[in-house]
DNA sequence: GTCCGTGCAAAAGCTTTGCAGCCTT
DNA sequence: AAGGCTGCAAAGCTTTTGCACGGAC
């Protein structure tokens, strides 16, 4: 998305407001389905749109994977993954798994932690 | 999936070692057009078919975020997430970024690190 | 012979986009 | 007035599925 000069708008704003009253990370039609009730002709495409415009401002993020395609691994013991920005490449890490972050992670939770997964988002060797 | 006697088939045993023999996890797609070139009518859907039945007989495991839709978050500095496996809800975890965790996987690796993401799965109160 | 696997094409599910009119600046 | 924003609907892209036939057991 080039730099526009963004104007106003409600459902933008409203959008914003949503996304900031929650931490459930929502998906465009959940929050699509609380603003139609109060917006009533609203469109979900409008959704996408704004969303996409609040990460470009900086205002949002989106969590992904870094790809739009899923993608597979035959390595089915738990490691960690390196994503290049550049090429879009995965890789495996070898590196020990931390139980000891899993452990931090469930002190500061009610949560029954079973799994955990680390991504390292960089510009590999040959993008360098 | 349910349980079903699988037989076998030439051609999921050439996507398993396809998949096998690289770390760059591909995509379907990337595995078709390599498959393609030796089995010349080999169709799309049945690799995605048979990707599916790799990772039911735990053969493979598929990247992914745990929704198949785009989820957005208001809070843009770098924190860590927990998702429950049960209900599918994101929730922030309120823990340091661990730095030291980067540090760790830049001596392995010939990556410049910029960024990483840390996702814990497991099982929410509620769903307990 | 049974029933799973395949190719093909159609359908499904999520997201983006073209268009004409409206609203903000 | 200029140009971004909207709703609507169509298109796009990845993945799944129905069908009839072929292959594994």
């Amino acid at each position: 998305m080039e730099s526009i000069k963004y104007k106003k708008s409600r459902q933008r704003q409203r959008i914003l407001e949503i996304l900031q009253s929650t931490d459930t990370h929502p998906t465009a039609d959940w929050i699509y389905s609380i603003l139609k009730a109060e917006i009533k002709n609203l469109s979900l495409g409008t959704v996408y749109r704004n969303l996409n415009i609040l990460v470009d401002q900086g205002l949002a993020k989106k969590l992904e994977f870094g790809s739009t395609f899923d993608r597979f691994d035959a390595v089915v013991e738990n490691h960690y993954h390196l994503i290049c920005e550049k090429c879009g490449s995965v890789y495996d890490l070898d590196m020990d798994v931390d139980e000891r972050i899993v452990k931090l992670a469930e002190e500061k939770t009610s949560f029954r932690i079973k799994n955990h997964r680390i991504e390292f988002f960089g510009i590999c060797k040959n993008c360098q």
